[in-house]
DNA sequence: TAATCGTGGTT
DNA sequence: TAACCAAGATT
């Protein structure tokens, strides 16, 4: 740790801290959860920001404070509503960790966020980075926020070749931070990391003319800038083969299916579906069968009408996409619901879904 | 530690 | 177009 920090020494802490707050009073964006300080608020928003851009956030965020203004209604809210707020987002278990701990703040703590980093790291969903963000905006605390900006902006500033793709490389950046944060306005000092990283110390072409703190930067004086950080690959994503079906009933309502209560997109609505990656299992009916055995379904398929792909961040569906017809005496219960496509404000439905409804949309216009 | 967990914009 | 990228947490 000392060894890799070795740069910190050389740097004019005072200075540094102000020509970095000094720029970002000046340059800062106008944010919907900058206009005040609630800590619910910045919570929210937050968790929104998670491997979330700010452009996509905004709108979410806005309607997510219209719908759930406070702690309070937030926590009274249903789970359905909730996950129909985060639709299309992403990353849903967020939301459920969110809605969980709101619970717990308002029964535990007499709904008011918790102000020290012990207890506020015990709620669902909070970790290092939201904790360290919540406390310092919020509440002033000057404890480390270290996300990828953070981790991108001090590994130029202070010449740091880890590889901030390790999980272990974040306690080297939260000690630099803890070295250099302005106990003054750490608020201010942790902000200005991340809005110096999203502005102008970016990834691939960082703008050093402009950057206030060029000055105090190691890998710009050694002409690096570009080399760091130091971020190892990721593996690239499984492909699963995938077929689904879209039944519709007399009324034309649809038959949607709701997902576990854990894994990926869980608690969400989709159109029945099942894995075929036996090249067995490729023909309509053997996809029949395995729709009766696996899903307790006894449908018909009546054909294929295209292909839906969908690329997660860590596999790669592709669908086949059937119409089909449902024996009469199917019946709905609490996860198989027949709906209209003008009432679905229950039923929180994700991307891969909305992709194979167009795709069934502009099929029954032929 | 390495996988899991979404989506849309950028290069 | 494929890879990369974006204010991470959990298991």
């Amino acid at each position: 740790m000392k060894n890799v920090l070795n740069n910190l020494t050389k740097v004019n802490i005072k200075e540094f801290q102000d020509d970095l707050i000094t720029w970002f009073k000046n340059e800062q964006r106008d944010l919907p959860w900058r206009k005040d300080q609630d800590p619910y608020k910045v919570w929210v928003s937050e968790i929104m920001l998670q491997q979330t851009r700010v452009d996509t956030v905004i709108p979410y965020f806005n309607r997510f404070i219209e719908w759930f203004p406070t702690i309070e209604t937030l926590a009274e809210a249903n789970e359905d509503k909730v996950l129909k707020a985060w639709e299309g987002l992403g990353y849903y278990s967020r939301v459920r960790n969110l809605h969980s701990a709101v619970k717990e703040v308002k029964v535990k703590y007499d709904g008011v966020v918790p102000n020290t980093p012990k207890e506020i790291s015990t709620l669902k969903g909070v970790g290092p980075y939201t904790a360290g963000a919540i406390l310092s905006i919020a509440y002033g605390v000057p404890e480390p926020a270290v996300d990828g900006n953070v981790m991108r902006v001090l590994s130029r500033i202070l010449s740091i070749w880890e590889d901030i793709a390790k999980p272990s490389s974040r306690k080297v950046f939260e000690q630099a931070v803890r070295e250099l944060i302005s106990h003054e306005e750490p608020s201010e000092f942790n902000q200005a990391l991340m809005e110096l990283g999203a502005l102008i110390c970016t990834p691939t072409s960082p703008s050093c003319m402009l950057c206030p703190v060029r000055e105090h930067c190691h890998a710009f004086h050694e002409g690096v800038q570009t080399e760091l950080p130091i971020k190892s690959q990721k593996n690239k994503q499984r492909e699963v083969q995938l077929a689904a079906v879209v039944l519709a009933n007399e009324k034309g309502d649809l038959l949607i299916h709701k997902r576990p209560e854990s894994g990926l997109l869980a608690n969400l609505w989709e159109f029945p579906n099942l894995e075929i990656n036996h090249p067995i299992q490729n023909n309509r009916d053997q996809i029949t069968r395995l729709f009766e055995q696996d899903l307790s379904l006894n449908l018909h398929l009546d054909k294929m009408i295209g292909q839906v792909e969908h690329v997660f961040s860590h596999l790669i569906w592709k669908i086949k996409v059937y119409t089909g017809m449902i024996s009469t005496d199917f019946t709905e219960s609490q996860e198989w619901k027949f709906v209209s496509l003008d009432h679905t404000d229950d039923y929180a439905l994700p991307v891969f879904t909305q992709k194979i409804l167009k795709l069934y949309q502009e099929y029954k216009k032929e």
